[in-house]
DNA sequence: TTAATTTTTTACAAAAAAAATAAAATGAGC
DNA sequence: GCTCATTTTATTTTTTTTGTAAAAAATTAA
């Protein structure tokens, strides 16, 4: 791929992340490519895994008001695969992984309200074998919840293709 | 509204949340209402802020390779508003969100690598009025990134409307 | 450099979907 | 039962997508 070609992929991105509905005419109007080679952009950018067009829904419209952060520290380091097996099930939890500090893990999750997240912290998190403490803080206002910054991305060459 | 039609806007929910480019009439053909049901629906959906068609362009592909939570303690608290304001603004935070717990502020960054995640916060976040305090874990692996799941918020009501 | 090969872009026509409009159905409140 | 407002539906026109194939550009090897 050369420079240019990476160039259209940006403006396509830069497009879609903005609205992911709006058509292939639109975006080939909009930065004078034909039709067709958009598709052909877009496809491959969907096949390789780099865009992804999904429906974001407002967890607040949808009666989701308690988002919280639950820090996890696993005794013994060898429940480490078991218990992100366990997590990665769990629906309220919408961001899982692996952190360096003090904990071995961070789940972010949604829960309808308070008593929902103390439930789901008693009877679905600590009764796993292997987590021996968590700490739970809570997101009181969520001030930007935005997408990967295609301009600061330009800086650098296009990674794990 | 009645409890069939928040039905119909779950239904439509689900179906988007997972292909955001799923057409009308695909809908319509998979929950057995006319096409321009759906597309009213989704209209108010979209207008409510309830709904919003993204693409999410996976931060790896385009070059980022440090993904880190910065939590910032804030003294004195007065300097909160002005924080916020300034951090919202850097392109790197992906997720800026005022937290309960030891610190103030969480925010989530993506940068390029190392070299650039620590420029970030020596020369463009420390240097804050009001930054007393900041600790940086790095998040090493994702296991999840999920959207909140609209079966668990079916058995609580619609709020904020 | 040239020729062969692959990749990328483009054009075009048929099929499908979206948009705009108006009509019918439903339901709440009186 | 009637009225008003909302929701669903049907229909027609316009636009977009899809599939195929050809042109152009880039890459590779001789």
């Amino acid at each position: 791929m050369s420079a240019l070609d990476d160039e259209l992929d940006y403006q396509i991105l830069t497009l879609l992340q903005k609205d992911g509905r709006m058509s292939f005419t639109e975006i080939s109007k909009e930065i004078n490519v034909a039709v067709s080679t958009i598709r052909h952009r877009y496809i491959n950018l969907i096949e390789d895994g780099t865009l992804k067009i999904i429906g974001r829904v407002d967890p607040n419209k949808i009666g989701f008001n308690a988002y919280a952060s639950i820090l996890i520290s696993v005794k013994p380091k060898s429940y480490m695969n078991t218990i992100f097996e366990a997590l990665t099930k769990l629906p309220e939890i919408s961001f899982l992984a692996s952190v360096s500090g003090d904990f071995d893990i961070e789940a972010n999750v949604m829960c309808r309200d308070m008593e929902h997240l103390n439930e789901l912290i008693g009877e679905k998190i600590h009764v796993l074998e292997g987590v021996f403490d968590t700490k739970t803080n809570m997101y009181m206002k969520i001030y930007k919840f935005s997408q990967p910054d295609l301009e600061l991305a330009k800086l650098s060459s296009k990674q794990n293709e």
